[in-house]
RNA sequence: GCGCCCAUAGCUCAGCCUGGAUAGAGCGCCGGGCUACGGACCCGGGUGCGGGGGUUCAAAUCCUCCUGGGCGCACCA
């Protein structure tokens, strides 16, 4: 609203910039209250291609601007700021808006519908998820979360490697148990494959290995949506690579070809990379490489399926691949900018002083189950949010399990609980007109600001492909509702004063329950 | 050697994309706070942008070099 009044004051100016010159973002909030709420910076942007003083322009520009007239004030501030400040009964007023929208506040038409499929998880099926599978999981979750909150279609898929000589591994290693033989080499031993053997000799499957290949993944994958339910998600689709064979492949390789995209080289099958770096498509044993199976599986996503956009949640370790996925994408004319590639980087995970790496190539395994059970997909899913996903993290697990103030998770939930108990309590108070006027001390005013920037929290981080950003406000706006709790007795003998902080403590419910469910954590009304 | 990520308070991390007015949070530490809706809370206390150059009226933020950590660079998965 307010960008849009700047712009429209813009041509007052008696120099117009150029459209191409100004930047995206006219209207920031301010870092220090005494500046007021919002500042535009743009006076001092203009001066070097205006050549004139910053603070001339701020003048010129702030008088054009008309806002809505309770609006709030303007006030321009050397070296050439214009500061906004928002009047009290302005933001007294959005507090029936936000109660009255209910869950639906926070969300936007941002997407329009259009469509974008977010991909993650999609771990090998080897046997449950171990934990350093969840912060993918759970970023990716999150993602979909602030799509669907913005108005994209959103497909949440898992894609399922069921091609390729690890998927022989399987069933040979079952198989080996069954009949008492060594493991084969590469091959798995452990629980998982004793099980697997002991229920295909109790229903009396004979020891075949495409089909003990073929239990070993639907059991596999029962597994995986086991631990991912218990985390709070669900994917909509389940695709699995061997959909790729042969009709992907062979319309793909055609057009490769035809391109002269394709070279034939020592008993392998190469694609031409203008990077000078050829890669193999199809090993000389006749096994497709996961970099061909990439390249059939996203031209799929776009062509074939046509998603107009893609997010992608891959572990550091896949870093490398992205360039050469994004070259083949371009070569099969398919604008790489529509796939978007969030790197999850690597967590360890620390117990008392000691610190374990979770990478694949280390082969720890703590099971993601076994974590579940020990912290709580809560805790879980909210200390991988306080983290930027680029950033490599140590999860504590101490503290994550910890129920106490140390516990950041808690800190949360307990100002939803709070609000939940007083909206009870208060609600054997009399009904009388909420007297709005009254709630003017620092701390109601304070938290009526935060939450009202939660529309443009979940804007931001959807288009930002950024779900931290949802934690740190949450963090923000459970400070807000404590200090105001503690400094603002809601029910008390004056009944319109009463009905006001109702109403004020119920639009903080409302947007903090929103804020923890975009999350996927719980909201209790009582811990 | 090449590519990507990271380096901000004692510790764990936001802020960097899109430069702006005294750089933030949690934990830990010290000191305070309940006659009333839940003390898993609130209030006060402070030290910091890895280093060097550069661009700019203005740099944690942009460019560059360096240092230190992580992950890749397979006819593995």
């Amino acid at each position: 609203m307010i960008d849009q009044a700047v712009r429209r004051a813009l041509p007052s100016l008696s120099e117009w910039p150029a459209d191409g010159e100004l930047p995206p973002i006219l209207v920031e909030g301010t870092q220090n209250p005494a500046h007021g709420d919002y500042s535009v910076t743009l006076p001092l942007k203009l001066a070097r291609t205006l050549r004139r003083p910053p603070i001339a322009i701020a003048n010129e520009l702030a008088s054009a601007l008309t806002l809505p007239p309770s609006f709030g004030r303007i006030a321009v501030a050397a070296p050439g700021f214009i500061n906004i400040t928002v009047e009290p009964a302005w933001l007294q007023s959005q507090l029936r808006p936000i109660v009255d929208a209910a869950e639906q506040w926070g969300k936007s038409d941002l997407g329009r519908g259009r469509s974008v499929q977010v991909e993650f998880v999609s771990s090998n099926p080897t046997g449950p998820l171990l934990f350093s599978h969840a912060r993918g999981a759970v970023v990716g979750d999150v993602v979909a979360r602030l799509l669907d909150a913005t108005s994209f279609a959103t497909q949440r898929e898992y894609y399922v490697n069921d091609q390729g000589r690890q998927i022989r591994l399987f069933g040979e290693s079952v198989r080996a148990r069954m009949l008492g033989q060594p493991v084969p080499e590469g091959g798995y031993s452990g629980d998982f494959v004793g099980s697997l053997a002991d229920e295909a000799k109790k229903s009396g499957l004979s020891p075949n290995t495409d089909a003990l290949s073929e239990l070993w993944l639907k059991r596999a994958l029962e597994l995986i949506a086991a631990d991912l339910e218990r985390l709070g998600i669900r994917h909509d689709a389940w695709f699995y690579e061997s959909k790729l064979y042969p009709t992907d492949a062979d319309e793909t390789m055609a057009r490769l070809t035809q391109l002269g995209r394709i070279v034939e080289r020592d008993g392998a099958i190469w694609f031409k990379s203008d990077t000078g770096k050829d890669e193999v498509l199809i090993r000389r044993d006749g096994y497709p490489t996961y970099f061909w199976s990439d390249i059939l599986y996203h031209r799929n996503k776009f062509e074939k399926r046509g998603f107009e956009r893609v997010v992608d949640v891959w572990g550091a370790d896949h870093q490398g691949q992205i360039g050469r996925v994004k070259e083949a994408l371009a070569v099969l004319a398919i604008d790489p900018q529509r796939l978007s590639v969030l790197v999850v980087q690597l967590v360890s995970v620390k117990r008392g002083e000691e610190s374990i790496r979770m990478s694949r190539r280390a082969g720890v395994g703590i099971s993601l189950a076994e974590m579940l059970d020990e912290v709580g997909p809560d805790a879980l899913r909210y200390f991988f949010l306080l983290r930027s996903a680029d950033a490599q993290m140590e999860f504590d697990v101490d503290l994550a399990r910890r129920q106490s103030n140390e516990n950041p998770v808690y800190y949360a939930q307990y100002a939803h609980a709070r609000l939940a108990n007083v909206l009870s309590f208060g609600a054997q108070a009399g009904s009388a007109p909420p007297a709005l006027e009254h709630l003017d001390s620092e701390w109601e005013l304070e938290l009526m600001r935060v939450m009202l920037r939660w529309p443009d929290v979940v804007r931001e981080a959807a288009e930002a492909l950024e779900p931290h950003r949802l934690a740190f406000y949450t963090d923000e706006l459970a400070a807000a509702i404590h200090r105001f709790y503690k400094n603002c007795r809601v029910v008390t003998e004056d009944a319109p004063l009463t009905a006001a902080r109702l109403l004020l403590s119920r639009a903080a419910r409302t947007t903090i329950a929103n804020a923890l469910g975009l999350m996927g954590v719980s909201a209790p009304s009582r811990m």
